[in-house]
DNA sequence: ACCTGAACACCGTTCAAGT
DNA sequence: ACCTGAACACCGTTCAAGT
């Protein structure tokens, strides 16, 4: 059209956005960053200057990928107008983002990533935050410290091994779904320890 | 020693050893065929004797780890003295070898391999031919096969997760088998609609 | 049948040089 | 500050040729 946007200002975000489409369309294996500078119409050089590293580019898409997650949680959680509902959102915005961000979730939950601290572990944690007031806040839990951990950890889980026989091709994704509710339905009732009580 | 049973008539048990170990010390990225045929003391060109593909040699792996797999889930159920025990005995089992061999859980499970049918997906029947013993001759369920299919599943997914979260060093070797516990309780305590009986 | 070695196309990374 | 382009060391894959 008018404005072409190109070359100059924006390269950054413009391979942030085809990194992601590349990472959706072929994984982390097929994300090249000469491939990616000629798409971007830059010299394959021309990265460097943003990212020093194939891995700072992989970090730059786990950092984007956990704040769009912890959005997502924060979205389902607005929309729950009972505990039990909170929860069942939660998880199938959580569910159905790792599948659907497959490959973005392997590169968030690699050990490679999430060992060393730094903005990709920050934005790991926010992510976290935002589960913590899925469960704490607006929900749950009279119960000591470690019975609560558990059932967050628990939770965490079973979610990400649930994403992950879908995503896999494993199971089909409606039966996925039938396994979040199944699962969510036995974290809530188990005998864990802890106590869900709705405080509104 | 005596004998060096070297470059000739084994160099593909040997390929797969080596790989294997280099799958375990720089994950699937780091397996390079050049590098192994160096360590082999071969040609760059020796492999394709063997493995016509890196893939293949990647299927290769997968495949003996479904098989080991399978084997550590079949010992573990024999020395189970009651229902519960061999519940407790198989869930660990699946998620120590999870955590030992990281790497070669995620080859296993990779969208890529078990897509296609062939030798892989083959071991991978074995192994939850395996899984199936576990819950149905020795000890479950007179129940619906959905809920049975759920009930499996969701084992699997939870013993997954939970293995994916201590690999990732998000918490610790010992939480993990404590989340182990608290999910075999609960899994098995639930009202999933199936039952849980000893028949001994 | 199994292995060698040259060849090809592709990488990531570095770095001087341009603007 | 940002990008170019040559250079380097590494890949996987193919294939004729040797044994």
């Amino acid at each position: 059209m008018s404005t072409r946007p190109f070359h100059h200002g924006n390269l950054r975000a413009v391979l942030l956005e085809q990194a992601e489409s590349m990472l959706r369309a072929s994984g982390a294996d097929g994300l090249s960053l000469r491939e990616l500078a000629r798409q971007a119409g830059v010299s394959h050089g021309a990265p460097r200057s943003h990212f020093i590293d194939r891995q700072a580019l992989l970090d730059a898409l786990a950092e984007r990928g956990f704040d769009r997650l912890a959005a997502a949680v924060r979205s389902a959680l607005d929309g729950a107008e009972s505990v039990r509902s909170g929860f069942d959102r939660v998880a199938h915005a959580y569910v159905d983002f790792a599948i659907e961000d497959a490959s973005l979730m392997e590169l968030m939950f690699a050990a490679k990533t999430s060992a060393r601290p730094g903005p990709v572990q920050d934005a790991a944690g926010r992510l976290f935050g935002a589960l913590d007031e899925a469960m704490g806040a607006s929900a749950v839990t009279e119960s000591d410290d470690g019975a609560r951990d558990t059932f967050k950890q628990l939770f965490g889980a079973t979610m990400q091994g649930i994403a992950a026989l879908v995503a896999s091709g494993r199971i089909a994704r409606a039966q996925g779904d039938v396994l979040v509710d199944e699962a969510m339905q036995m974290l809530l009732d188990s005998a864990l320890g802890l106590r869900v009580v709705d405080r509104r």
